[in-house]
DNA sequence: GTCTATAGAGAGATAGAC
DNA sequence: GTCTATCTCTCTATAGAC
């Protein structure tokens, strides 16, 4: 029996990360971030209490980390729907199917999330000071594309930002739903979204 | 000086519990439920911690309260949709200009309990089987206003249910991001959210 | 690396004075 | 009716054994 190398224990390191971030996930979205507790977490990561506190510094830093996740990865997504192929609203139904498609994964608790960090004062100052500076980021990455589209005619004529705005207000709604209501009733589907835009 | 009345008792009693609880809605929705302390409804009410004590036996019954109070409001204003004069296209209009002009008052408060209350296992047992029972009201409710809309060709031929989970789900957006930005950028307008309806 | 035990702070609810 | 003081329990974070 070899000792473990440095990398093996580095191995360890992250797949005790990502599992403990997991659970916090779920956790946190469904009791909030006041409402978890350590042992929520731990319990539902299926370590001991202790351990959790190997790995991360602090409950704080825990949700943080999510966070930091889940702006990164909301403020790219219109971004790289600018780089498909195809007309302005091309690129909007992809990313619309893309969302619609996330949703019925974990994505729902993400949002979650960020309407928490968006809302509460309970939550870390630093996740909400991150998630305030990208809040908005999607919705401008998306202003252009709706501009896009209305050159050639394809989007409807109505303030741009305020179409964006209903846009993803319709896809965060539907996020909720699913986890209010769960996968018993089906979501509507992309082109029932897309009417919100049509010319 | 003669002694106060039942009746003057009564209302005071009555004033200082919609002080409380009007504090506490705000607060409420600004920290969660588990992070909210009473020292913290208090404040907001400008009340000494004990006495809020007197009105209400404890917190969850607070939050209950609110909870059946937004229940309530909620359910029934499809129903008084449906009883305003016009076309089933007017009657959905009037809605969405009623909630509309209700998200630039108190109503994101509600949208934000209501969204807790169906999302958390942190929120008291009542105030969860309450909700969850009359949350589907809003929409049930609706498709038939949709359905009336469809045989006259106002509304789009789409699956009633899912046309009533789109136009909910926006709202709730709505109301949601006039909490995570203020009023600083003004919302859609009620003929920008009907695009998803119309034929 | 993993666990159990515990110190210390904080919050819900109550008691009792005025 | 209104307030302050306190009891009690729970939860974060740490210590220390294996």
């Amino acid at each position: 029996m070899s000792p473990r190398t440095t990398e093996q224990n580095q191995q360890i390191k992250n797949e005790r990360r990502a599992q403990i971030l997991n659970a916090a996930l779920r956790v946190f979205a469904r009791k909030g971030f006041s409402g978890t507790k350590m042992s929520d977490i731990a319990a539902e990561a299926g370590l001991s209490y202790g351990l959790t506190y190997h790995y991360f510094n602090s409950k704080d830093e825990i949700f943080t980390e999510l966070v930091k996740y889940a702006t990164e990865a909301s403020s790219t997504l219109p971004l790289r729907a600018g780089e498909v192929v195809g007309s302005p609203l091309d690129k909007i139904r992809w990313m619309t199917e893309r969302i619609i498609e996330s949703i019925k994964g974990e994505s729902p608790y993400y949002f979650l999330i960020m309407i928490q960090t968006l809302t509460s004062d309970a939550v870390p100052a630093e996740a909400r000071e991150l998630a305030s500076q990208k809040a908005l980021l999607p919705l401008q990455n998306m202003v252009p594309l709706i501009a896009m589209g209305q050159e050639s005619g394809e989007i409807t004529k109505d303030d741009p930002y305020a179409l964006a705005m209903a846009y993803f207000s319709l896809l965060q709604g539907l996020a909720l739903i699913r986890i209010e209501i769960g996968d018993s009733i089906s979501p509507p589907n992309a082109d029932t979204i897309l009417r919100l835009l049509k010319a």
